[in-house]
DNA sequence: GCCAACGTTGGC
DNA sequence: GCCAACGTTGGC
């Protein structure tokens, strides 16, 4: 089992939203680094939500994959902003996964807190201008981070 | 709202 | 295939 950091602005969609939902299709990534690690994800992947243009920006939760290779629908709806009209049925251009719900964390692990705790090397979301959405995350650092998540998240009580 | 970083597009 | 122009991301 893989782990990884997904992004997204809670403005748009946030892990209350996925909570509610329980499971969701992860659509509009429009970036082929990210594509291409969305398509190598496994059932059973871990991955951390990350909250991004928001104050501040943090890790939230965790989610499972629980669909994989999935045609983006949104490539071929022309009302939608991730419409790409070089795309088509035949020959998709955009996969993703669907992700499953898992946990919130009433303390997240900002940004801040991230660059104390790891290398721009061990956990590319701290690194200067990174604008992947999608991004994998090394096995022993997703173990440190959810050991660091519990930490803090038993000290003031609730995991919901 | 600003702007650095960086991916994409398109003319040549 | 180069690279300038442009658009987007996302922290601040």
């Amino acid at each position: 089992m893989a782990y990884w950091l997904m992004k997204s602005e809670p403005d748009v969609y946030s892990i209350e939203d996925l909570k509610r939902d329980r499971t969701e299709i992860w659509d509009g990534v429009r970036n082929y680094q990210a594509r291409n690690f969305l398509t190598s994800m496994s059932l059973g992947d871990k991955a951390f939500f990350y909250h991004s243009n928001t104050k501040p920006p943090a890790i939230v939760g965790l989610m499972e994959v629980v669909e994989t290779n999935i045609v983006d629908p949104t490539q071929f709806d022309s009302a939608s902003k991730y419409y790409d009209p070089k795309s088509s049925p035949e020959n998709p251009r955009w996969y993703t996964v669907t992700v499953g719900y898992l946990e919130t964390f009433e303390t997240g692990m900002t940004l801040d807190d991230l660059r104390e705790a790891f290398t721009s090397e061990d956990l590319w979301v701290v690194r200067r201008g990174n604008r992947l959405s999608v991004l994998p995350v090394e096995d022993e650092v997703a173990v440190r981070l959810l050991e660091m998540l519990q930490t803090l998240n038993s000290s003031n009580g609730v995991v919901s």
